[in-house]
DNA sequence: TTTGTGTTTTTCATAATGTGAAAGCGGATT
DNA sequence: AATCCGCTTTCACATTATGAAAAACACAAA
C-alpha cells in the first residue's frame, strides 16, 4: 500500500481527530480514488471501484470530473482509466520548491534524536561521497564530517549504500575509478570482497561501514530513492564503536532504513524493493 | 498560464454539456484550488482564497484534506501551502504508462556521461513541449528545466526538433495555436523563419536551441519516433553557451541523434529518413 | 502591558449536492 | 438471437459542503 497518502498516522491524534472535523469526505474519497488509479497503474471502472469496494457510480463520476481537469484520461480502446498530464504537470510542481538537503533536515534530526549518533546525508558525485549536511549528536565524543567533504565511497556507509542499489556497469566504473585506496586494516581494498558485501548490503537493505575508513568508528546506511526509484542519496549514523557495538548495529539499523525511507517519500520517491 | 490543466476547454461543446452533468462540483472546485496552488507556486491561505475568489473557510477545508493525504504541505514557520509529495507521487504515474520515460532514462544517462551536458526528454501536449525527465550534468552550472515544465514550441530545441518532423498542417497548426511569444533577441516569431529553421533542421537531423529561449543557453535535440514512423518525443542536451560552444555543436549533435536512435529502437520505433 | 489590525480557524444553520440502488444501455460472447 | 456483463444514467434521499459571521490567533505598534 501506499504509505505516504496514509501519512497522517505519524501524527498526534489530538491532530488526527482536529483534522478529521475539518476534513471533506467527499474529496477525500476522491483522493483516494486517484491514489488507487495510480497504484493499479490504470485500471477500468470496475477493477477502481472493486479495489475500493464503493459504488462504481461514484467512482465513475469522481473519475469523469478528474478527467475533466485532465487529471485522468480514459481510453476509450481498451476503457481502462490513466493518470493524466495534468496531474503529472500539478504534481510536479512539488520538485521546484525545496532541495533533498532542506527536506532531509528534520528527518536527521529526528534519527539522532532517535538513535542519540550523529546523522549524515551524502549523495555520490564523481565518483565519491559527497557529504551535504549533518545533525551532530549531543554526545561528547561524536563523529565529524564537515558538510562538503568528499570521501572514497568504497570505505563509507553511504557510499557503499548508494553502491548497492547501482547496476553493475556502474558499480565497476565507480569502483575502477577510484584506486581503492587503503584507510586502515578493515578497509575492503578488492573489487570481489567489496561487490560480495555490496550484495549482502543490498540483500541487509543497510550498509555498515566497520572502521573501514577510521579506526574507531563505524557506521549505518541506507538508500534513498528518486520516483524513478534511482539512488540519489544515501542517510547514515556514525559514531565510535565503543558506542556503536556490533550488538547495537541490527538496533540501529531500523531508524536509519526508516529515515532514509521517509526521506524516500519526502522527495516523492519510490522504494524499489 | 497553465493550459494543459484547463485543456477541457477545447472539447467539443456536447462533450462539455453531457460531462457538466456527471461532474461532482465540490471536487471540481478542489481540483482548482490544487491548480491554482500548482500555478502560484505556493501561497497563503488568504492569497489562493483571493486568487479564486472563494471563500477562506472553503479552501481552508480543500487544503486540509488535502494535506491529509500529503498532496499539500503546510509550512507552519511561513503559513505558506505548497505542493506536496503525494502529488508528485501520484502525478508521476503518468509517466509510467507510456513506457517512454523508463526506456528513456538509461539512455539519457548513458547520454549525460557522453556529453557531460543535462540531459532532456520531451513530447508536445496542446501545443507546447512537455518536459517528461531529465538527467542532470554533474557540473556545478547546470540548465535546469523541472520535468512537468510545459514550455513553448518554437523557442524550444525539442519543440523544435518534434516540429521539424511534422506534417506542414500540423506545423502551421501548432505555429498559430501559440502566439510566437519573443523570450530573447534570438528568438524566432516569424512563421516564416521559423518554417524554413525546420527545414534546415529536418535536414540536418537535429534541432538547435541558440538562446532563443533562455540568453546563455543552447540546446540540441533530435526527434524520436514510433513504429509508424511518426515524432513521439525529442531528447537533448542543454547547457551554457560558455561549455556548449558553437564549434561544439557539431560535436555534441552526433552523441544526441545517437540516443534518440537509440530511444526510437527502444520504444519499437522506426526511423523516418 | 494593552490595543489594534490582519490573518487563520471554528461554528452553525441552511440547502445544495453527493450518494447508492436500481434501472437503462450497448457491445461482446454463446 | 439471446444472454451476459460492465458502463452510464436516473432518482429520491439525507449526507455533507457551504459562506457568513464569530472566535482565536499572531504580530506590531503605542
Amino acid at each position: 500500500m501506499d504509505d505516504l497518502a496514509k501519512s497522517a498516522r505519524g501524527r498526534p491524534k489530538a491532530w488526527d481527530d482536529k483534522r478529521a472535523q475539518n476534513t471533506i469526505k467527499s474529496l477525500d474519497r476522491a483522493l483516494e480514488v486517484l491514489i488507487t488509479l495510480g497504484e493499479m497503474q490504470g485500471g477500468t471502472l470496475s477493477e477502481i471501484a472493486g479495489a475500493m469496494d464503493q459504488s462504481p457510480a461514484t467512482v465513475y463520476r469522481v473519475l469523469t470530473t478528474f478527467q475533466g481537469r485532465g487529471f485522468v484520461d480514459f481510453d476509450e480502446q481498451t476503457q481502462v482509466w490513466h493518470m493524466g498530464p495534468a496531474a503529472f504537470l500539478t504534481g510536479s510542481h512539488f520538485l521546484r520548491r525545496t532541495s533533498l538537503v532542506e527536506r532531509a533536515r528534520p528527518i536527521m534530526r529526528d534519527l539522532m534524536e532517535a538513535t542519540g549518533e550523529t546523522a549524515n546525508l551524502g549523495i555520490e558525485r564523481d565518483g565519491k561521497v559527497l557529504f551535504l549536511g549533518q545533525v551532530e549528536t549531543h554526545a561528547t565524543i561524536r563523529a565529524f564530517f564537515p558538510p562538503g567533504t568528499a570521501s572514497a565511497m568504497h570505505a563509507s556507509g553511504i557510499g557503499k549504500a548508494l553502491l548497492s542499489r547501482m547496476d553493475d556497469a556502474r558499480q565497476r566504473q565507480v569502483l575502477a575509478a577510484g584506486q581503492l585506496e587503503r584507510f586502515t586494516d578493515y578497509t575492503l581494498t578488492e573489487p570481489e570482497a567489496i561487490i560480495s558485501d555490496l550484495r549482502d548490503t543490498k540483500a541487509r537493505g543497510y550498509a555498515i561501514d566497520g572502521e573501514e575508513r577510521n579506526v574507531g568508528m563505524r557506521c549505518i546506511a541506507a538508500p534513498v530513492f528518486n520516483v524513478f526509484g534511482e539512488v540519489v542519496a544515501g542517510i547514515s549514523v556514525s559514531g565510535p564503536t565503543t558506542r556503536i557495538t556490533t550488538d547495537r548495529i541490527s538496533d540501529l539499523a531500523q531508524p536509519v532504513m526508516d529515515a532514509a525511507q521517509q526521506l524516500t517519500k519526502a522527495i516523492g520517491g519510490n522504494y524499489r524493493p
